[in-house]
RNA sequence: GGUCUCGUAGCUCAGCUGGAUAGAGCAACGCCCUUCUAAGGCGUGGGUCUUGGGUUCGAAUCCCAACGAGAUCACCA
């Protein structure tokens, strides 16, 4: 229909005014409240050309449309110099009804044929639970590979698992230590949250060593560096190179509980991966890459025999790839898992997931990738997002200040349970399992809402004080709406919502329609800005417009038949948008809450 | 110091490639449940869109500068 109407425009400004204007060019918004009509044109753009005043472009243009398309452009009026244009009813009914009838509204079919997106998220280290900030990302990478598949590419979801270096050495130390060989069985311990219990123990014992050598004299960077247990983590880590039988079994095995800890908290915010590298099979590879690179002039050895990129012709600096003693730094790795992914998947765009303290890196990366040779590297995305704030600032592991993800998560469901219980008109004929579902549901979903809605480049601020909402802007807002809409249409089961649509809808259903139409294009755009906020907004603004129709207009007990058939009809379309949207955001929305 | 983000109501945030009188939520106050789910709806108050220039029919939006906040510029990952 828009694009009929663009037509019709650029034929009418051609034929008027002779200026030619491309038709997919011209923008059509929507009416503001205030005046009558649907959709609006601004003429401002040609009335210079044109050399009439913009009331009398209006004018002429919305007689031309009338008399170009009376089927769909009913009247028009001009305000200064908009135009703004009613459509016909019918027209909207059939908008409607195409919208019901579409299979996967909204979202763009994937073929073979489609471009492949590859995306890396997560990346956690192995020596301590997830957080807060962790959850950010994991949201933010599972919303924008929903959302990339939404608009129509093939996704490949990655993640690199940082599973080897002095960290874990850390805390394989403190555990072999002081953990008296403490396991998740015996201690009833998550394995990730016993991992880092032991990070920690190790980082107050170094801390206390590095205090007493500071105190007989030493000065502090000596001091860190000599002291003993930071010298047995070291070699730790040379033995772990050298393939150390007692401290790869160590090792195994302490990730392995470590792996099985994040796993439950994957499961429980719903993130899953197609594909998991692992550094400690990257790194040499990206070793060899580079040494490739080395030998066909694209890096330089310096006299100590270190590896270098020199990247000043892009207005940087050098940049070690590997040290004089062989060993790799972040960004060799980085390359080798590159490498790796190249060899399992044709990649036609990468999205990196990684906070925003990175964008130098990838920025290198993006240059030494393509100097590699990787088609993807000169574009590679890195979807750079702000940190998560709390009331007196960052988050910091070694303060104590950080917010665990699996307390998070146990505590929205325990609240959105209470909440529910607090209900003034709760529900009564459940089961405690259909209960604790809803909680889950309602307690993730207000959760993954607060993070996702705003702008992922911003940091963004959490206060653990004050409980994350249920009420307002949030996502039990958008789900509460939802099941309001399936509790009418499980009532109206029996009406047949396939059936020619007779009735033609209000203002305020016109406006709806709308709303809903939009969905493919803010689907489009979100993909194309890398933006699940907007989807957010997008399923926010739905709800709430759909709030104060249904606090208006009684649908169940309307007596017109049709006109009751045509807004179930609407319920139905706007409750499968709803979840569309919050579904790509990764939020499930329950029958009944 | 260089580079990159950001600055909108008391607080947390929307405002898309410039468009009509800058919007929500929270917090405060006042209404609305014998009526399809009140996790809802309606109303009141609250703004020099950090500041100053520029571009033009029109700027919160684009450009420049200043101020303020943050990130980064490691042989740490």
């Amino acid at each position: 229909m828009t694009e009929k109407i663009q037509q019709a425009i650029a034929d009418a400004l051609r034929s008027i005014y002779g200026i030619e204007q491309a038709a997919a060019e011209i923008q059509l918004q929507n009416t503001k409240k205030e005046f009558e009509g649907n959709l609006t044109i601004v003429c401002f753009p040609w009335v210079k050309a044109a050399r009439v005043k913009p009331a009398d472009m209006g004018a002429a243009l919305g007689d031309a449309l009338v008399a170009a398309m009376p089927e769909t452009v009913s009247r028009y009026n001009v305000v200064g110099g908009f135009l703004n244009l009613v459509i016909n009813e019918t027209a909207w009914t059939e908008r409607l009804v195409a919208m019901h009838n579409s299979a996967n509204w909204g979202c763009t079919p994937v073929t073979d044929q489609s471009p492949l997106v590859m995306i890396e998220y997560s990346s956690p280290n192995t020596n301590k639970p997830l957080h807060l900030g962790h959850v950010r990302n994991n949201l933010l990478g599972g919303a924008l590979a929903r959302i990339q598949e939404a608009a129509g590419n093939r996704v490949v979801k990655t993640n690199i698992v940082n599973d080897r270096g002095i960290h874990i050495c850390k805390s394989m130390l403190a555990w072999l230590k002081w953990g008296e060989g403490a396991t998740p069985e015996t201690t009833g311990k998550k394995g990730d949250h016993l991992i880092g219990d032991y990070y920690v123990a190790f980082d107050k014992h170094y801390r206390e060593e590095v205090k007493e050598l500071m105190a007989k004299g030493m000065d502090e960077d000596t001091a860190k560096n000599e002291a003993p247990l930071m010298q047995e983590a070291r070699e730790m880590l040379v033995k772990w190179e050298q393939g150390d039988k007692d401290v790869r079994a160590l090792w195994q095995q302490m990730n392995e509980w470590v792996y099985a800890g994040f796993d439950e908290t994957y499961k429980a915010l719903g993130v899953s991966f197609d594909k998991i590298y692992y550094e400690s099979e990257t790194y040499l590879v990206g070793k060899q890459t580079v040494m490739d690179g080395l030998e066909r002039g694209l890096f330089e050895r310096h006299d100590d025999g270190s590896v270098w990129a020199d990247l000043t012709a892009n207005g940087l600096d050098q940049k070690l790839l590997l040290r004089k003693d062989g060993t790799s730094v972040y960004m060799t790795q980085d390359i080798g898992t590159a490498q790796l992914r190249y060899k399992d998947f044709p990649i036609d765009r990468m999205i990196y997931v990684v906070g925003n303290e990175q964008e130098y890196h990838f920025q290198v990366l993006s240059i030494l990738l393509d100097r590699l040779g990787f088609k993807w590297g000169k574009d590679l995305v890195h979807f750079s997002y702000g940190m998560v704030e709390l009331p007196n600032g960052k988050m910091k592991s070694r303060e104590g200040t950080v917010v665990d993800a699996d307390d998070l998560v146990a505590q929205m469901i325990a609240d959105a349970r209470a909440m529910s219980e607090d209900k003034v008109n709760k529900l009564t004929d459940i089961t405690e399992a259909e209960a604790a579902e809803i909680a889950r549901i309602v307690g993730m979903g207000a959760l993954k809402y607060f993070i996702l809605k705003v702008d992922a480049r911003k940091n963004m601020l959490f206060n653990p004080e004050e409980s994350i909402d249920f009420n307002g802007n949030t996502g039990p807002f958008i789900q509460y709406t939802y099941a309001r809409i399936r509790s009418i249409l499980r009532k109206a089961a029996d009406t047949d919502l396939t059936a020619a649509l007779t009735a033609s809808p209000c203002e305020k259903e016109v406006a709806l329609i709308q709303k809903i139409a939009k969905l493919p294009d803010v689907v489009q755009q979100c993909a194309s800005d890398y933006n699940p906020a907007g989807i957010a907004n997008y399923a926010y603004e739905l709800a709430k417009e759909f709030n104060q129709y249904y606090h208006d207009y009684s649908i169940l007990k309307e007596d017109d038949a049709d006109v009751r058939t045509m807004r179930l009809v609407l319920c139905d379309t706007i409750a499968r948008t709803i979840a569309t949207a919050l579904g790509l955001l990764g939020i499930e929305v329950p029958e009944r809450m």
